[in-house]
Formats: structure tokens, sequence, C-alpha cells
DNA sequence: GTTGAGCGTT
């Protein structure tokens, strides 16, 4: 299959937009979206059945339902009964409108065996409902498991479901709760710029941009070198940036959790006392905490807040 | 090559 332009519209009897697919004949859900702000899928009348049918989405690709898309109109989804156009009302509530009323969150699994693995979790948590994340944290050098993770489920039931009892997972008990890291709300900041945390090495700028350009328009992305497991995402629209603000979202199966871009400390790797401690003990006269002091500056550049 | 309350990224 080639590159072709599918025929899209909002409603199976209004006058239909040609949209470009991709070189191997799929269509990026971004693409829709950029003329459907707020889609967030496509669906079609079967001629056979003249029934609806839901086109493949995964990771964002839209896949034809046969071998091409032929001549049919594809009719927009919008998220659940919200029909309503992007431009009726301000992004943000658009945004949440989109991601629901209510957002399901990772949940840290506490307890696990050592032997456990990630698809150990997917087989356990998916008899209680469709799982879209699942981690098993090890460590980095032995690839020991820590003896905890994280899961996902795609319904807020399933996983209030998960949260109520304890669960015997490969002979131990273990326990489904809500992590620290997700107390409080973060505070809000007019800034048009998010931090990515939790980047995985194999997630480049492009695919960054794809994914985030479904929130609204995205006009820089910032990935540090060397890898750094955290990213800048800059929108057009400041709204947009401050609706994702405390949300984990899921970019290629890793739980990525998206924060203002300028927190009120950057104190982990540079912790102030460690500055501190050093400049007590070498008073202003050291070349290397010098070096060190401007490259953690290069590293929180402000140009990128 | 161990272990058994915790907490993922800046």
């Amino acid at each position: 299959m080639t590159e072709c332009y599918i025929r899209v519209a909002e409603d199976e009897n209004e006058e239909p937009m040609e949209i470009p697919s991709e070189e191997d004949g799929t269509v990026l859900l971004s693409t829709v979206a950029a003329q459907f702000p707020g889609a967030c899928g496509l669906r079609y009348r079967s001629p056979v059945s003249q029934c609806m049918r839901g086109v493949r989405l995964v990771e964002g690709i839209l896949h034809a339902p046969e071998s091409d898309w032929g001549n049919l109109v594809y009719v927009v989804n919008y998220p659940k009964d919200n029909k309503r156009k992007m431009d009726e009302m301000d992004a943000a509530s658009a945004v949440k409108i989109k991601r629901g009323v209510q957002k399901t969150s990772d949940l840290i699994v506490l307890g696990l065996p050592w032997k456990t693995t990630e698809q150990d979790l997917k087989d356990y948590f998916g008899t209680f409902g469709e799982v879209i994340m699942v981690q098993v944290k090890r460590d980095t050098k032995t690839g020991n498991s820590k003896g905890f993770g994280f899961v996902r489920f795609t319904e807020y039931e399933t996983q209030v479901k998960a949260m109520s009892q304890r669960h015997m997972i490969d002979g131990r008990w273990c326990d489904c709760k809500l992590p620290n890291s997700k107390a409080g709300p973060d505070e809000p900041m007019r800034s048009r710029k998010v931090f990515v945390g939790r980047c995985t090495e194999d997630m480049t700028t492009d695919e960054l941009r794809q994914f985030f350009m479904q929130y609204g328009e995205v006009t820089d992305v910032f990935i540090p070198k060397p890898f750094r497991a955290f990213a800048f995402v800059t929108f057009a629209d400041d709204q947009v940036a401050q609706s994702l603000c405390g949300e984990d979202l899921i970019i290629k199966g890793t739980s990525v959790h998206i924060s203002n871009a300028e927190p009120k400390h950057n104190n982990f790797f540079f912790p102030s006392t460690f500055f501190m401690h050093l400049f007590s003990n070498f008073p202003g006269r050291s070349p290397s905490l010098a070096a060190m002091f401007e490259r953690s500056q290069y590293q929180f550049p402000s140009s990128h807040v």
C-alpha cells in the first residue's frame, strides 16, 4: 500500500476532507487531529454489515480496515459523548474532557517476589481489566527486581477494584497503592513548556512531537544529551501545557510524568545542600566546582523554561 | 548468589 488521501468528515453527511496517509498506507492520528482537534479515532460504515466499525488504532497509528482505505468516508471519533468541536471551548477544558472525568493513574505494586516479571504482572492484572502499562523496577546494574513495580489500567473502575484488595502474585501478598508522587497536584504556572520525566532512551524528538501533537500544537521538543531520562515539550498554547501537568502519559509502553518545566527546586542531582557543603569546604576558589556549577546551569537552562 | 519496607523522573 502506498501514500494516498483518505476522506474524513465529522459527520456522515458532512463534506469530507482529504487527509494524507503515510508512505506505508497508515494514517497518523495526529494528522487527523491536525484537521479535527480533539479527535481520538475514526469509524466508518461497513458496506457489508451497514454497521459502524472502528478503525484499528495502535500507538497513534490508524490502520486501514482492509487492504486499503478505499473510497469510504471515515467519521471522526471524539472522546466519550463529547461531539462538540474543540473551538467551542478552551483548550484546557477540551483536554480534560478528552481525558475523561475519572483519570486512571499509575499504581505502585509493593511486595513483588524477586522473580516476578512484567509479563507475570500483565497476566495477573489482566484478569481484572485491560492493562496499558506494567513495570518491574530493577537494579540497572544487576537487573535484579527491586520488589516493586507499577501498573496502569484503562478503566478507572478496574483501578478502584485493584486497590480495594490484596493480590497473591507468585506466592506473595502484594498491594496496589497510589504512589506518593501523586500526593498533591502540581502548582499551576503559566508556562508553555512541560517537563517530561521518566523518558526512555529510545524516544526520539520526532516521536515525542508526534505523541504530544494530539493535545495541541507543539512548538519545541528538547531532549538533553547525553541521555538524562527527561525531556522538555513546548506547546503553542500554555493552557494545553498546564492541562497536562501532573499527568502520567504512556509513550511507547512507558509511563512518563508531566510536570512543570520549572519546579520549585531543581535539587535532585544537584541539591543546594550539596553546593553549600562544597562551598563551605572550599570557599570560592575551586575551578572544578565552577565548572560543575556551569554544567548544572546548562542542564537546567533558563532558555528552556 | 543476600533482602521484604518502600516509592518512578528533574
